[in-house]
DNA sequence: AAAGGGTATTTTAATCCTAAAATTTTTTCA
DNA sequence: TGAAAAAATTTTAGGATTAAAATACCCTTT
């Protein structure tokens, strides 16, 4: 049997690492783009789609957020001019999101920095240790938890 | 030079896995407890400080949180008779946190079944991958981020 | 073609969290 | 000593999130 302090610190660690590192991602977000990263996710997402844009539903499914949240979070950046949003024509109840021309700057801009600051994060790391953490944290068996059925292709 | 596609897949696949677990804890404290795991986390704080108690302050740097977050996640905790808190004597404008008898209580119930659902949750692992694990998260820099200075002994 | 049932989204009410303003009490120091 | 500065906490306002209720629309079935 497996020492059950050290399975606790284990998780401690990974929460605590997890925190740290998007908190610190956030606060630059905030600081330097006045946009928190709930929002740099709507606009990745969006980017990826491309100009097809994407249903509610859909973004909510890739952000694994409920409908509710995806709602609010993307009111302020239709507010902002940063995404478009429409009434899919073929079914009204349907809204389509897209990333307006200055959303798509902005993202462009914003993905960039987030980049680097992965990159900076990481910095200490040898590619076989990115594997190894990869390996280890595709180990974790977490009940309940959304499996990757649905998810994008990175 | 790194694959950066590798780094971004790695700070994507930290944080599912951190949120995932953290997910499944929290629901099933909710479920089980009605309790969420902010609540929970105040409650270890405080069994740990033992029949002292803790400072408002020193339970918000070792939570890692506000202090206007302490005051409102300790307030239904102290509506339902879990938490009793006292002003200090020596010092009116201090705030004293302490688990009441039936908080403790509880919160054993609780210790009990969270240390379980973390041990499933890493079953698959073995203890050099636990080791692996935490000193590779060691290695991850995030800038601004508290350091361990004023950290709990684990 | 109207009713009823199902689907997509928004709204509402609540928790958790932060930053900044307000409050209360203590400390300092002129 | 008494006013100003400092400290500990709470309050306030707002963002992010969820679950559940409400709304709006589509589709089938008779």
């Amino acid at each position: 049997m497996i020492d059950e302090r050290e399975v606790l610190r284990s998780w401690l660690d990974l929460l605590t690492a997890a925190n740290a590192l998007k908190k610190s991602v956030d606060t630059r977000f905030r600081c330097e783009f006045g946009m928190s990263i709930s929002r740099f996710d709507v606009m990745s997402a969006l980017d990826r789609a491309g100009p097809e844009g994407l249903r509610a539903g859909a973004l909510s499914q890739r952000l694994r957020v409920t409908e509710g949240n995806t709602t609010q979070v993307t009111a302020p950046l239709i507010r902002e001019g940063l995404v478009k949003r429409s009434t899919d024509p073929e079914d009204k109840r349907g809204a389509v999101f897209r990333l307006t021309r200055k959303g798509e700057k902005l993202f462009a801009r914003m993905a960039a920095s987030h980049r680097q600051w992965i990159v900076d994060a990481f910095a200490d790391f040898s590619e076989p240790q990115l594997k190894s953490l990869r390996r280890l944290l595709a180990r974790l068996d977490a009940p309940g938890a959304v499996s990757d059925e649905n998810k994008d292709a990175a």
